[in-house]
DNA sequence: TCAGTTACATACACTCTGCATGTAAATGTG
DNA sequence: CACATTTACATGCAGAGTGTATGTAACTGA
């Protein structure tokens, strides 16, 4: 029953045709960037010719879509299968520095940061990275709250702006800026985050766990008794 | 001594010309997008050939970059122009506010922050605002410290990651988000970093001016100290 | 006034994308 | 196991776009 290399079935060429084009695309998209990668390139490298390519995909951005699919998957798989803390701010800690690693391997930067939103859009790529390393972070900082206090803009607001500020530090990083300097940044600002959602239910319930009396303080010293009552209002 | 209209000299035909290649280059990139406005498109809204777009720039890129030059001056200026508050608290929420209301203009978060970092590069992209609106965003934090005492490298991370948390909110507002959201979590996190420096540089000194103390509870229950050690030495 | 330079216009060579057409392999159907 | 149909490619072609080389008119300085 040894299987013939001449006689596949459909669905193992299918499937070895695509993951050479996603391979070799990747490489490629990776070494020069989107706009600079033609197809010819890509096929040479994947080792079939052009037709394959546009049997598989509806066109080179639809190729490209799929690799930034694939990338922000294996972000996001990188990101859950090492954080293993228990409570919310050493998760969010964790999930951080951890991202921040996902994200140094070499091109990542430039496929989901810099080319991904150029020619798929920011919406699109939300929406792919909303299904993987973003839903992380959600779920990071929900996990540690019942959501079902908190409206749900707001933290949609939190989280886009959150994510931004890791994406940031995470080029500056792959750029070779020193990355320790973003990783106190941004452990800084997430923390914040945490607080800043925690501070809001206790002081919207007057309900004050340990030393929640100093994030109180705080809040109302920031005089942000108004942003209270907008994301809580009654 | 009435000028001929076939009668100018070189620097009016080269200003001129200029002018109308990023005039009409600027409109087509807004509404369809770097890579696919070709330069034929571009000359004839210029109403010049193309002959007249390869003399006065070295290729297609090179004039997206004059483009997005002209674009990040006009939010710096539209910034520095309408921020006239006193203290440094109601300076960065103005700046901030402002910031958002100068992108909403159309097609310049497509520019300065969709096609530009992916046409000309992230760090091509920091230099040029880094000349223009994110200078206005480190004027705005330094006027209120001396900055001899922080050090520089971290107050860069600041403003970067500060730069990028204002860049998504604008492009979430502009993609139709509410943008008071936005714009509430952009102002706390604005805020938060005023009161980090702030507070970095006094619990640093030991020195604790009004109301210092909130900050400085609210620092020490972070559990910051390593933090605060690491950006002061000694 | 005239040589030299600047500011364009035109023509061309090259590359790339997407599609249309052709062909071999696989599938499923009686 | 034939045979019609679908799938998985390969090849060729048309259109568009970029950059460059070459030609020409306008301007400039001596």
């Amino acid at each position: 029953m040894q299987q013939d290399k001449t006689r596949r079935t459909n669905r193992q060429r299918t499937e070895a045709t695509r993951a050479a084009l996603i391979d070799a695309a990747r490489r490629l998209f990776i070494e020069r960037g989107y706009a600079e990668t033609g197809t010819p390139d890509i096929v040479a490298a994947a080792g079939v010719t052009r037709g394959a390519l546009y049997h598989h995909f509806a066109d080179k951005q639809s190729l490209f879509e799929a690799v930034v699919e694939a990338e922000s998957a294996a972000v996001a798989a990188e990101i859950e299968r090492s954080s293993r803390a228990v409570d919310a701010e050493a998760a969010l800690a964790e999930g951080g520095r951890v991202f921040m690693e996902a994200m140094a391997r070499p091109g990542r930067t430039r496929l989901l940061l810099l080319d991904g939103p150029a020619v798929l859009g920011r919406a699109a790529m939300d929406e792919i990275d909303g299904r993987h390393a973003t839903r992380t972070l959600r779920e990071g900082l929900s996990a540690a709250l019942d959501e079902g206090a908190i409206r749900r803009l707001p933290l949609d607001a939190l989280v886009a702006v959150l994510s931004a500020a890791f994406d940031r530090a995470a080029l500056a990083a792959a750029d070779g800026a020193r990355r320790d300097d973003y990783l106190a940044v941004i452990g800084a600002i997430g923390l914040f985050c945490l607080l800043f959602v925690l501070g809001a239910i206790s002081a919207h319930r007057g309900w004050l766990p340990a030393n929640t009396d100093k994030i109180a303080h705080f809040f109302y010293y920031a005089g942000w008794a108004d942003k209270l009552e907008y994301a809580f209002p009654g």
